[in-house]
DNA sequence: TCTGGGGTCCTAGGACCC
DNA sequence: TCTGGGGTCCTAGGACCC
């Protein structure tokens, strides 16, 4: 919580819709409802045409239809969707370079970063309506809703509030007459299983969940949710804008129009969808330890089941034989209607930074180029190996293990593999056999 | 013939280690 | 011979977000 009204929240309006009306005359003014096109899908944004019929985000593509019969419905064409984002995040970069996307059409801007005279009410206000003309302009139309606060919490409550088209700057020092009277739910964080717990203890406003002891609400949420809530109804938050994440975990799922029953079929999907995660995790140069199994069962109930391999891995081949050795755990009599494969704990062999800005770019490092380490042996990145057919990086070590990834500026990111480290296949290349220096920074 | 796909974070229990 | 306790890792599931 700040004392000036200097963060930003900017949501664009119904924005896969918009972008289709957009590109789309015709489109212009009729309801339009963009999501799974086929008996299983649901609505992922409905214009505010579709929204008059009461079509809503999540809700089934079937009651979609029964709604609104009339409106255009389109499964959605991401590139589009992510090129109009990118447009607009480089519009909101212009203005303060600490700008946090929550999603391709949400993020946090922080106008305290940014270069204004002053941060008085009159110049965020002045901001945000330029900023909005601006994502107006570089999208060739879209609309955005924008909401000013001293927190990320009151940006985001507030830009809420004038939705599509507006803006709402809340003054420092009037949060909480704006917050108390409203519902628990305007809290991100609170849904449905939230809103039935608190609601079975007689906290319906967020002034109820303020009133309330912390304890008692850690008692109804737990420990974390609990806590965050009740400081949240208080108005407490001082969470920073956060430019970029690391992503955790990466993953792939299908639901099928029709139940799968036949078990070769399900490994084949599987090992299909390991082929995808392998090739993500290698364009984001990532490899996992941690290999998940999603399974849903003909009656919705969903299982997972997970293996953390001793090395991480980006190869297909060991992803699809692990994901194949966890469906083994599950009993699917009866048919699947969803499958899915993820590989998480990724970056934990990685070690941010150890290759200097080689890691920041995409192209491949030469294995000629090695600087000359002062790591200790095996540190990730710092010794160039040489393991049966060729030579590779050191991506991980640790536990007995050496991970490598067979990279070269010819071939590029290669597949991860790793060797115990008693290997006799495995020479040290470069970097000579005494490590006393400390790393380097 | 209700109920997507991509994620994040939290909890709780058991294993294991010191 | 009646039995510790803290920390970390792993697994499964659930709530939530867009």
């Amino acid at each position: 919580m700040r004392a000036t009204a200097s963060i930003l929240h900017l949501d664009l309006d119904a924005f896969f819709a918009a972008v289709e009306q957009r590109d789309k005359p015709s489109l212009r003014g009729r309801p339009v409802i963009v999501g799974g096109t086929g008996g299983r899908g649901v609505v992922a944004t409905a214009s505010y045409e579709a929204r008059t019929f009461g079509v809503r985000s999540a809700m089934s593509t079937r009651e979609a239809r029964a709604r609104c019969p009339h409106a255009a419905f389109l499964s959605g064409r991401f590139h589009a969707y992510r090129a109009s984002s990118r447009l607009v995040m480089s519009a909101l970069r212009e203005v303060s370079p600490l700008v946090e996307p929550l999603s391709l059409d949400e993020a946090f801007v922080d106008l305290a970063a940014a270069d204004l005279p002053d941060l008085s009410l009159d110049t965020v206000t002045q901001v945000a309506e330029d900023l909005r003309a601006r994502v107006h302009e570089v999208t060739g139309g879209l609309t955005a809703t924008v909401g000013v606060a001293s927190s990320k919490f009151m940006a985001k409550v507030a830009s809420e509030l004038d939705k599509p088209d507006g803006l709402t700057v809340v003054a420092p020092g009037t949060e909480l007459e704006l917050l108390w009277p409203m519902h628990v739910r305007v809290i991100p964080g609170v849904g449905p299983a939230t809103v039935e717990r608190l609601r079975r203890d007689g906290i319906h406003t967020v002034a109820d969940l303020a009133r309330a002891s912390e304890e008692e609400v850690v008692r109804l949420l737990g420990k974390a949710h609990g806590h965050g809530l009740h400081r949240l109804a208080h108005g407490l938050d001082n969470r920073a804008v956060v430019p970029e994440r690391e992503a955790k975990s990466v993953s792939v799922e299908d639901t099928y129009s029709e139940d799968v029953t036949d078990r070769l079929l399900m490994e084949g999907l599987l090992a299909r969808q390991a082929g995808t995660v392998a090739r993500r995790l290698a364009t984001a140069r990532q490899s996992g330890r941690t290999v998940t199994i999603k399974v849903r069962l003909h009656d919705f109930t969903t299982l997972s089941r997970s293996s953390t391999l001793d090395s991480p891995t980006d190869d297909a081949q060991v992803i699809a034989r692990t994901a194949r050795r966890l469906l083994g755990e599950v009993d699917t009599t009866g048919g699947v209607r969803l499958l899915g494969v993820g590989v998480s704990g990724l970056a934990d062999w990685i070690q941010e930074g150890l290759f200097g800005d080689e890691v920041e770019e995409e192209a491949p490092i030469s294995l000629d180029a090695a600087p000359p380490s002062r790591r200790p042996a095996w540190a990730p990145g710092s010794d160039v190996v040489h393991i049966e057919h060729g030579p590779g990086w050191v991506w991980g070590s640790g536990r007995g293990v050496v991970t490598v990834r067979f990279e070269t500026a010819e071939t590029g990111p290669g597949p991860v593999r790793s060797f115990s480290l008693d290997d006799p296949e495995l020479t040290l290349l470069e970097h000579g056999s005494d490590h006393e220096d400390a790393p380097a920074d």
